[in-house]
DNA sequence: GTTTTCGATTACGGTTTCCGATATGGAGGG
DNA sequence: CCCTCCATATCGGAAACCGTAATCGAAAAC
């Protein structure tokens, strides 16, 4: 695995999660077996729980077949919510991308030494 | 403060913790002012030992003059480890950028719908 | 018809990280 | 000597992550 540490990763593959389910329904075997394509490990019983979580802030929206029982293949879309969490994230992430990987220094009048 | 959840924000600041170590040495007190001027709270029990867990591994060495005491300011500067950690990052950043901010898919001939 | 396997999710206890308020050390000023 | 300021350290609680194992229902094998 990749020597980036899990945390950023993690924070990365949350964004990528809200990106793909505003494209289409996404699956929680499918996270897990798309990150293990990129060389990724992630347990269900991180992955799940992680789901639960957005679904519960409202950015996401699940449903399954009720009567396949609780362990039903569960899918996910974004929801309204959820889109503007996502458009605030690119922001921030084009601002990352600007000042981290293009370099050029936020203009910030009283930006000094510390 | 933004909506967007500070997981998300969290691991964006360490980015830029480590972009800015790699310009000019930082000061724990200068990161938590500076991310107070953006509109961010971010307190000292969490970066002080934050920056302690990024030296812990090597990214991070912090120097400070020993003769004011454990208390003394300490300026951190970014290792050859945390140079190479930051090279990933900036990959992973750019990666991010162009999947979720610029809409490409990254080429993958085995993607199929979930 | 029964057993086994598969796909997908849930459960669980432990570890790690975050949180905010408060405490602390030393310098500097009155 | 006391007070203020700067900067970091401390702390207990909460939240998030971790990986393995368990579980449910369908499908396949016998």
């Amino acid at each position: 695995m990749s020597d980036v540490e899990r945390e950023f990763l993690l924070a990365f593959w949350k964004v990528h999660i809200l990106h793909h389910a505003s494209r289409e329904p996404v699956v929680g075997a499918w996270i897990i077996r798309e990150l293990a394509r990129h060389g990724y490990t992630v347990s269900p019983g991180s992955l799940y729980p992680l789901l639960a979580r957005m679904e519960a802030r409202g950015w996401l929206a699940g449903r399954s077949d009720a009567a396949l029982g609780p362990k039903a293949r569960k899918e996910y879309t974004l929801t309204d919510e959820g889109h503007r969490v996502l458009d605030q994230l690119r922001e921030q992430v084009a601002e990352l991308y600007r000042e981290v990987v293009l370099g050029e220094d936020t203009p910030a009048p009283e930006e000094v030494s510390p």
